[in-house]
DNA sequence: AGGGTTAGGAACCAAATGGTACAAAACAAC
DNA sequence: GTTGTTTTGTACCATTTGGTTCCTAACCCT
């Protein structure tokens, strides 16, 4: 029929949220961008249209690989590992302090982008839903009544942690803190 | 002896401040920073130099007067209202969601700007100590073993709220939930 | 093999970027 | 008022920005 393309659609998204999550939106030029997707100017805008386009497919791309990673590492986690679960969430994965793409989404394009904000609200729910799950399967690991506040708290602490971490301060322990958090 | 600058220094530095604050160093450009500074660009590069040397004095700025100012606030409340001061420095205090100065540029300009990196952490270690103060000065709202840890922990909360508040999510009650935090 | 269709890539473009040059203007000292 | 010094504002600049054009290459189908 025609020419087929000579790149993997997924594989080039991917290196656009790699470089998205790691530098940001507007720290990422269209030469940086391409060479992160493996693609010239010429097939990233027929295939993807515009940067700003594609940002958005990057985090809806984050929130359907690593957002969906954690939510059923926390899904399947049992009682013995829970906080040792939950603290893995606030390790950060990489060599470079990239944080979490959601956080930084937030900070850089929440307050003039609805449509990021939007994505990045429903991601960060996501995560607070599973962090809740958690905590219901195991009753012993916070009090009854304030479960739903305690995952909200947790989620907040774990944001606190991805912005904090982009500056590289001191790290903790977070096993730890959520044990004793969790455990009072 | 020569022609007098016909601003305030200070003014003009306060009104960078406030728009790198509201927009980031990369989505504020020179003529909106010479706007919002009340400058010309001959005044500007005169008494300022380049763009980046303006953003970091707006962060000493923003050390000088907003961070001074709630490291204040804590060093002189009482112990009737010791967790409503820590709340206070939770809500957001403008009506745009400009969020931290401290958490926007850790999380924009941290991993790849050491002397952004340098002064965020100085400020965030000034915060954590002005709370670890009042968790000292008032022994009942924490256990004695770890009002450090509580201290570090009650920073991150702070910072996971001002970056999740850029994007407009529900918001909390953060004096009751500090209040339960402390009072266990 | 040829036609139809799509991908690839380089050349190109207008606009916006941060930064500079320089002449006019406003003051202080005399 | 003249001189010396610094500020101010405009015009200007090279570079980079995201985005488009358009021609060639590659493939499938018949």
């Amino acid at each position: 029929m025609a020419r087929p393309r000579e790149f993997e659609y997924e594989t080039a998204l991917g290196g656009a949220m790699d470089i998205f999550w790691r530098q940001g939106y507007r720290a990422t030029n269209l030469p940086e961008l391409l060479d992160a997707m493996g693609l010239t100017r010429g097939s990233f805008y027929k295939a993807f249209g515009e940067k700003e386009a594609t940002y958005l497919q990057a985090l809806d791309h984050y929130d359907a690989k690593v957002v969906s990673r954690a939510v059923e590492m926390l899904e399947t986690c049992d009682l013995e590992t829970a906080t040792a679960c939950l603290a893995q969430l606030f390790q950060s994965d990489a060599s470079d302090n990239r944080g979490c793409f959601i956080c930084n989404a937030m900070v850089e394009m929440g307050v003039d982008n609805p449509a990021v904000a939007s994505k990045a609200n429903a991601m960060a729910a996501r995560l607070r839903d599973a962090i809740l799950n958690v905590l219901d399967r195991f009753p012993g690991t916070a009090k009854a009544a304030n479960r739903s506040e305690m995952a909200d708290l947790i989620l907040h602490l774990y944001f606190g942690k991805q912005a904090m971490g982009k500056s590289g301060g001191p790290s903790a322990d977070w096993e730890m803190r959520l044990k004793a958090l969790l455990e009072e």
